[in-house]
This record gives C-alpha cells, sequence and structure tokens, in this order.
DNA sequence: AAACCTCCTTGATTCATATCAAATGATGAC
DNA sequence: GTCATCATTTGATATGAATCAAGGAGGTTT
C-alpha cells in the first residue's frame, strides 16, 4: 500500500484488505469462468496465473510472488479468464473490487496506486512479448532467472540464490519452449559456470554473464 | 465514453476530450522514453504500439484502430515504454490523465469505464502470449485476422473484407515470425481457397476454415 | 516511358527447437 | 526400507520456421 495517509486514513484503507484467505498448494485462487469479485493482494507464497485453450494446451503468463496483485483480468468482463493457482501454500488479502473503486474515489493516492498496478502489469505483459517474440531460448531463460532474482532481492532475499517454485515445464510454457529445452539451456549455462544448479536450486554465479546474454548490446 | 450521462455531467466529460491531435502517417503520436502527460482515444486512423531491444530488434505489442485508446504504459513510469506510430493520416483524442483521474473520482462510470479499458488490455495481452507462447505460424496468422475483421465489423466494415493497413514484416513483429513466414501463410491460406489475397487488400471466403485453423477443438 | 524504390512472393538450404525415447534422481506412500 | 510416481536430464532424430537469395508487383520520381 502506498504511503501519504494519517491514522484515520489508515483505518478506512485497512478495511480494505479486511479478509484474508489460505490457499493450499496446488489449488485455485479463482479460475477461468469464475465471477470476478476481489483482487488479491499476495501475503506469502508464490503463484502462477494461466491461460488455456479449448483444445488443452496451456500458457502460463505469469508468476507472482508475495506483495503482488493479482485478479487484473476479471474486471473487463466481470468474469476472470485464467487460472490462478498456488504454487506454494499461501496467503492473500481479499480486496473486494467494489470497495477499491469507492476508496480510490476517496484517496486519490490510492487511484494512482491502483492504476500504476494495471499500467505495470501491461508494461510486464509487452516485454514478455518481446521475449516470446525475438528472443532465444537461451535469451529467455536468462531473461527470465535476472527477472525472479531482482524481483526475490526486492523482497529481502539473496541477489544471487534462489528456490524455483515452479517445474521446468511450467517455466517453460511462460517462455514459450519445452522443459526439455528449458533443461538444456540450464546444463548449459551450468556447464560454462555461469549457474549452479540442483533441481530447484539455482545459484547465480556470473550474474554479468546472464546479462550479457539477455541483452549482449548492452554490455560491450 | 460510457453511456449513463445527464447533460451537466457530459459537458465536463466532454472537456477531457477537447483536444485534438493529427498525426500524419508514419509519425510518433509518443515514443519510447517521452514524459506521460495524457492517453489518446484514436478518432480515426490506425496504430501500431512496439518496443525495441538495445540492440535493434522490434516488438510490435499492438494494433491500434479507432475507438481504442493508446497511452497506458506511461502510468506507471510517467513515462512511455512504447513507441506508438500512426500507420495512416490518424486523428487522437488528447486526454490528460491528470483529468481522467479527476473525472474518475467524480464520475464512477468514468471510474470502471478506465478500470476495464485497462484490463482488457492486459487480457489481450494474455492471448497474445497464448499466440506467441503456444501457436504454430499458421494458427497465429489465422487468429490474427479473424481478430482484425471482427474489430472492423464492430465498426461497421465488411466481416468478410478488409485492408491491411501494415506490412508484412509487421504483421510478423507482433506474431513472431519473419515477413517471409507471413507471406507464406497467406499464401498458402489463398491456395487453399480459404481467403484471397492481393497484396495488403484480404478478402475471408471460407471464416469457418480459418476458425478451424485457429481453434481445431472448437469446430468438431 | 524509364528508372528506382519498397514491399511482397517464392525457392533452396540451414538451424534452433520440438519430439521421441531412455535413464536417472527425487519424493511420498505403504 | 521398498515400491511407485513424478520431475529432470540427456541423447538421437525430425521438423517448422529462419535465413539466404532471387525475382516480381506496384507506386513514385525523373
Amino acid at each position: 500500500m502506498p504511503i501519504g495517509f494519517d491514522k484515520e486514513d489508515m483505518k478506512k484503507l485497512d478495511e480494505v484488505v479486511a479478509t484474508r484467505r489460505r490457499i493450499k498448494q496446488g489449488d485455485l485462487l479463482f479460475g477461468n469462468g469464475d465471477k470476478f469479485t476481489s483482487l488479491y493482494a499476495i501475503r506469502t507464497g508464490f503463484f502462477k496465473t494461466c491461460v488455456s485453450t479449448e483444445d488443452g494446451r496451456e500458457q502460463v503468463t505469469g508468476f507472482q510472488m508475495a506483495g503482488e496483485i493479482i485478479g487484473l483480468d476479471g474486471i473487463v468482463s466481470d468474469h476472470h479468464s485464467c487460472n490462478a493457482v498456488a504454487l506454494e501454500d499461501a496467503d492473500v488479502c481479499v480486496m473486494p473490487f467494489a470497495k477499491v473503486e469507492d476508496l480510490s474515489r476517496e484517496f486519490p493516492l490510492l487511484q494512482r496506486h491502483v492504476h500504476k498496478i494495471m499500467s505495470r502489469e501491461i508494461v510486464r505483459e509487452n516485454s514478455v512479448m518481446m521475449l516470446l517474440g525475438n528472443m532465444r531460448a537461451e535469451e529467455r531463460l536468462a531473461a527470465f532467472l535476472l527477472n525472479l532474482v531482482q524481483r526475490l532481492h526486492a523482497r529481502g532475499f539473496s541477489q544471487s540464490e534462489l528456490t524455483l517454485r515452479m517445474s521446468r515445464e511450467e517455466i517453460g510454457s511462460y517462455l514459450g519452449m519445452k522443459l526439455e529445452t528449458v533443461s538444456r539451456a540450464f546444463s548449459k549455462f551450468s556447464d560454462e559456470g555461469i549457474i549452479e544448479v540442483k533441481q530447484r536450486y539455482v545459484h547465480i554465479l556470473k550474474p554479468d554473464a546472464l546479462k550479457k546474454i539477455f541483452n549482449p548490446q548492452a554490455c560491450i
């Protein structure tokens, strides 16, 4: 939540995040077609969101961690158009969207905050489109790892070590490649001494090398 | 603009769309790095938005036509993160975002409208991610043509004929494929009698065949 | 009309990734 | 502890799209 509110304001704002919900690993927070009522702020845990075609193909559209908001897809049609699945036991704040809108009208700072969250998601998706449309397998994985570790670091975790919460297949689905290709790219980075991998544990030994793979030009 | 306002309201709302701007074909409405001040409602004309990497790769992130809103990418950081290029002479309403926010607080219907526009963009990008991550060249082109003609039809144009405003290269950039592949897919559809193509003129002869290519399951 | 340019089409070849297949490693149930 | 299951790695091969290359269509300039 944004800063710049007095005590009285905070009381009102707290109301919107009053309800909690626990989601077990593997369970849905919401699913495609569900009625949209609320946005969810992740307190703890890790989610993936994904869309699927009628013939069963699945596309992971994002991975979300503590502090991030999910559910924005539901606003436009009053129904969710993707699934949000907990990749580990999670705890979310349920924020009824009607309340969010009411308070947004009262508090310009909150209004601005909500707009920024939606715009951030649009910009993120733009860069995923760049990944999927223009980059090769290793570039995608490098970008993915750098993004993950940067977000974790912003939350007080290490900037070089991480434990993946998702499978190779889920990474592949997000990055538009098959799980075998993901695995091979991990192995290649490992062989080159850029990272150390042991199943879902990843240690980034040479962040600059990863950055160079992701964006050769910016690192001359 | 949404319905449900009286005359007095409309006067205020008109204010926000008072300023017009003309953009010549090939010119930028806004560019990456530009200060964000306004959203733009397209009155006439056709735009592409695209992001680019430092090494010069470009990804078209969308094509926008009359009635659609561009500029949402700028909200999060106060600066635009993509280029908006007019693909034909265009005419837009400049809507200063500060005004949009002010009026949104006053008019819940407008507020809801703005939220829906942003959510719609998020959902659209989700389905582009599905296209890029999971579909093959011909499926992508079929989906693209169906989407374009559907949007044009909603604006009173034919549901079977259209004139493309963008080059094969731009289509390819949007769909994550090379211009030659786009051209071959057009030729294949043409050979199969599904469409008639002559340069940028496209006539959809068998919309159902296109739908079947895009989504085989839904058409059994 | 000729020359030029951009965009598009088509063919031949190459390459990155998908697919198929098998083995290995981790995890949980009994 | 053993078995069963699932995730991951690795190798061999197939394939869709990229790349390289040449030619053609349409529009514009001279």
